[in-house]
RNA sequence: GGCGUCGUAGCUCAGAUGGUAGAGCAGAGGACUGAAAAUCCUUGUGUCACUGGUUCGAUUCCAGUCGAUGCCA
């Protein structure tokens, strides 16, 4: 009989509010191993309720990383979280065969598993000349900007979303290179083997929890805790559903009703498009979420 | 009760000197390798309240009906 002798990184993902939180603890007391957590948000040690953070009761003892484990003062992305989740993974798979990723941004989970180019992180000087090239003179000009340096992206790029022109921008500008040469898209090997599980539930019932989850955040004290980091609002970080919502309120523009029907509707469609990313993945097993029986067999 | 205004897409509303209508939001679909809970793209046929009249033709004009709303009594 021949053992896979490499270790098994096991990714719970879905849209939010389906359930990961609890089908990965449950799973993880199940294996009595640790989670780490893949979600761009519950990173920041200031933003809990607004993101749902799990509460100590709720992670049952089962040991969790990468939950509030920065400020929302520093800068973050895929690419440094890919590097440290790989070294906390060499560590945690010393003492587990199997380890869990669990969250919903697809991009950092990509980086994870099957790692992301080498390029330079951005530089924030260069990063405020193209957002106010941008502000004075328009999207036009970066799309020229870009033309004149990497004609083969600007073929390919969206045209209209002036984020991807300006990372591009920001790439060919402090390698000297074109942003095309440097993106390839390799597949990094990695020394573990990967499940990945896709928890869904159906449209509906996903509203009634996205609704009813909304709510309950409310009680749980959202609008003190947005009161409290309003003064941060330019910070990437704090673009974020919810927060945004409750800033309008704060600001007097609407009302707090609307605010919270806002939040409802803003994140089912952040729910929405976190499921197109995921439906493109051909290694994801979709699982009803309440099928844990089910996910335990698979995770054998 | 009298006078006026309004009744158009799930919601808020625009519009046509008469040739069967269009925005925003919601909804639906999609893209996305260092800001990703971000950012961006595509997508609008609905008895134009109802019933008659005028007209080649009415959702648009006229009359009545119903509903909403305002002012006066």
């Amino acid at each position: 009989m021949i053992i896979n002798e490499k270790p098994r990184l096991i990714v719970i993902t879905g849209p939010t509010a389906v359930g990961k939180t609890s089908v990965s603890v449950a799973l993880a007391k199940h294996l009595s191993t640790s989670i780490i957590s893949a979600d761009s948000r519950q990173f920041y040690r200031e933003m809990r309720i607004g993101t749902v953070t799990p509460k100590p009761e709720e992670m049952e003892n089962v040991p969790h990383y990468f939950i509030g484990n920065l400020s929302i003062k520093k800068d973050y992305n895929a690419s440094r979280f890919e590097e440290e989740a790989l070294n906390l993974l060499e560590e945690l798979f010393k003492k587990n065969s199997n380890v869990i990723l669990t969250g919903g941004s697809g991009l950092y989970i990509n980086a994870l598993c099957h790692g992301i180019d080498d390029l330079p992180d951005p530089d924030d000087t260069l990063r405020e000349e193209l957002k106010r090239l941008l502000r004075e003179e328009g999207i036009a000009a970066l799309r020229k900007k870009l033309k004149m340096l990497d004609p083969v992206y600007y073929e390919e790029v969206d045209l209209a979303n002036p984020k991807r022109l300006m990372r591009a921008l920001e790439v060919c500008l402090t390698t000297g290179k074109p942003y095309s040469s440097l993106r390839q898209h390799r597949h990094k090997e990695r020394d573990f083997t990967i499940l990945k599980i896709g928890l869904y539930r159906e449209r509906e019932i996903l509203n009634e929890r996205i609704n009813y989850r909304v709510d309950q955040m409310m009680e749980e004290g959202f609008l003190k805790e947005a009161k409290k980091l309003i003064r941060y609002r330019n910070l990437n970080a704090l673009n974020t559903v919810g927060y945004k919502e409750l800033f309008c309120y704060l600001d007097g523009d609407i009302t707090l009703e609307q605010a919270v029907t806002d939040i409802k509707t803003h994140t089912r469609r952040y729910a929405k498009r976190q499921m197109t990313w995921f439906l493109k993945d051909q290694e994801i097993h979709w699982v009803e979420a309440k099928n844990l029986s089910y996910i335990f067999s698979l995770c054998k």
